[in-house]
DNA sequence: CGCTATGTTGATCCATATCAATAAGTGTGG
DNA sequence: CCACACTTATTGATATGGATCAACATAGCG
C-alpha cells in the first residue's frame, strides 16, 4: 500500500492512537483500489473478509428483504464502515456500493482483530467508534418511530444545512432524492410532495439546490431534539 | 453491595474475563435496589451515572418526542443497559422504566470507564457487548423498514417462539399487547387487527397464550432472514 | 442529440392511525 | 372474597398518511 495514504488513515479517531508498530502490522496486506461508480462492495451475509475505509468518494449502505431495497446510509470520507461486522468476525448485515467513483482501503479484518487482542489502545478507540455507531443508529431508529415522514424531512433538511451547508441558507442536497427517500424511509414520489408540503414553511427547492428562507419557521414546524438530530451526542 | 450478587455478574459476559482486581475495583460505590413496576429508572437526555444491570424483573427501554412515545426495547434479566452513553460519558438517548417488580444493580459510570481506561480485557469485553448491541439495533432498523407491520408481527412470533418458548407450538406473550405493538412500530388496535390476519396462517391467540398450529404456513408468509431475525450473530 | 434514468404531478388504492364504544382483565379496598 | 374502579384489549367506523400506478417532464450522459 502506497505510503502516502499513512497519514490520512493514521488520522482518523480509531488509529490515530495506535502504536506505530501496531499501525504498520496493521496495515500487512492492505491494498488501496479505485471503484466506478454503482459497484456493489458488500453483499450482506457474506462474511466480513475486510475492514473498509473509504478515501474519497461515496458509499451507500443498504439492506433488502423479499425483494425490497432500503437505503441504511450514506458514507463520506474519511470514515471507515463496517466495523461491528470485522471484529465480531460476523457476516455483513448490510451491503454497499459506491455511489460515484471512490478510493477505498481495504484492511483484512484479520488484521484488525488480531491487533484489537493485541493493542490496547487499539481496543479503546474501537470501543468509541462502535458506541458512537451505536447511537447513531439509536437516533435513527427513535426518528423513524417518532416522526411522520415530512417531520423527518424537515429536520433532515436542518441537520444537512448544519453539517454540509455551514449553517448558510442555500446548500446542495449530498444525494439524489431519491436515494434520500429511501434513506428517510418514503417513496420517491412522496418525497416530492414532502418538498411541496414544506413551502409554506420556507423551503424552495431547485434541483439539489435548497433553500430555507425562514430558518426559525422550519424549525418550529420541524422541532429538532439534540437527542434524535445532534449527531456531536 | 452484597456478596451473593458477585457471582452472578461475573457470570455476564461483559465481566466475566475480568481480573479479580478489576472486579472488585468497579464495584466499589455500587448498590443493588429494588424498584416496584412503573418506576422511571432513567430520563433520556440526563447525564450517565450508572451501568445498569437488570437482575431480575423487566425493564423497558422507551423514547419520546413531541409528546409521541415509542417502546424501543425490553430488557431481560441478566442483561446491562445503557453501556453506550456510559463509556461515551455522554447524556442517556433513551429512557428506562421497570415493567414489574424489578432488582437491579447499580454501578458508578466513573468505574466503568476508569476499568475500561485501565484493564485491556474489559475493554475488549465491552467491544464485544456494543458490536452485539449495535448489529441488533441494525436489524430492528431493517425490519421496521423493509416489513410492513403485518410482517414485523408475523416475524416476531416466529422469533418469540424459539426463544422464549423454546420451539413449543404454544407459548406465551412476555409483554402486554401495547408494549409489543409500539415496539413493533403500530398501534395497539392494529395489533389486535394483525393477529387476526395471520389466523389463516395458523395463528391463535387466547389472552396473551399463542398458538402457532402451523409454523410452515406462518414461515412461508413471514420469510424469516437470519440477517433481520437471527439473534445470535 | 437522443437515450435512459431521475424527478414531478395527478389519480387511486391500501395500510395504518384515529376515534368511539364495548368487553375483558387486573388490582384494590372493604 | 367480592365489588368497584381502572387499565388494557377488542371491534367497528372513519380519516389520513403514504404507496402505487401512470403519464409526463427533466436532466445527465454517451
Amino acid at each position: 500500500m502506497p505510503e502516502r495514504y499513512h497519514d490520512e488513515i493514521r488520522r482518523l479517531p480509531l488509529f490515530s492512537d495506535l502504536s506505530d508498530e501496531s499501525f504498520i502490522s496493521l496495515l500487512q496486506g492492505a491494498y488501496v483500489q479505485n471503484f466506478p461508480p454503482q459497484i456493489t462492495l458488500i453483499d450482506e451475509g457474506d462474511t466480513s473478509d475486510f475492514l473498509y475505509i473509504l478515501v474519497s468518494g461515496a458509499v451507500e449502505m443498504f439492506s433488502t428483504w423479499n425483494g425490497r431495497e432500503t437505503s441504511m446510509d450514506t458514507i463520506r470520507p474519511v470514515t471507515t464502515f463496517i466495523l461491528a461486522a470485522t471484529v465480531k468476525d460476523a457476516v455483513y448485515l448490510m451491503s454497499a456500493r459506491t455511489v460515484e467513483k471512490s478510493r477505498l482501503i481495504l484492511l483484512p479484518s484479520e488484521n484488525v482483530r488480531r491487533i484489537f487482542e493485541t493493542d490496547a489502545t487499539f481496543a479503546k478507540c474501537i470501543v468509541t467508534e462502535l458506541a458512537q455507531g451505536y447511537r447513531s443508529i439509536v437516533k435513527t431508529s427513535k426518528e423513524l418511530k417518532l416522526r411522520t415522514s415530512l417531520e423527518r424531512l424537515a429536520n433532515y433538511l436542518l441537520r444537512e444545512q448544519a453539517r454540509g451547508g455551514g449553517g448558510a441558507a442555500e446548500f446542495d442536497l449530498p444525494m439524489e432524492k431519491r436515494r434520500l427517500a429511501s434513506y428517510l424511509g418514503m417513496a420517491p414520489e412522496n418525497l416530492s410532495r414532502a418538498f411541496k408540503a414544506l413551502q409554506p414553511y420556507g423551503v424552495e427547492v431547485a434541483g439539489s439546490r435548497i433553500t430555507i428562507n425562514d430558518e426559525a419557521d422550519l424549525r418550529a414546524f420541524a422541532k429538532p431534539s439534540p437527542l434524535i438530530d445532534d449527531a456531536s451526542i
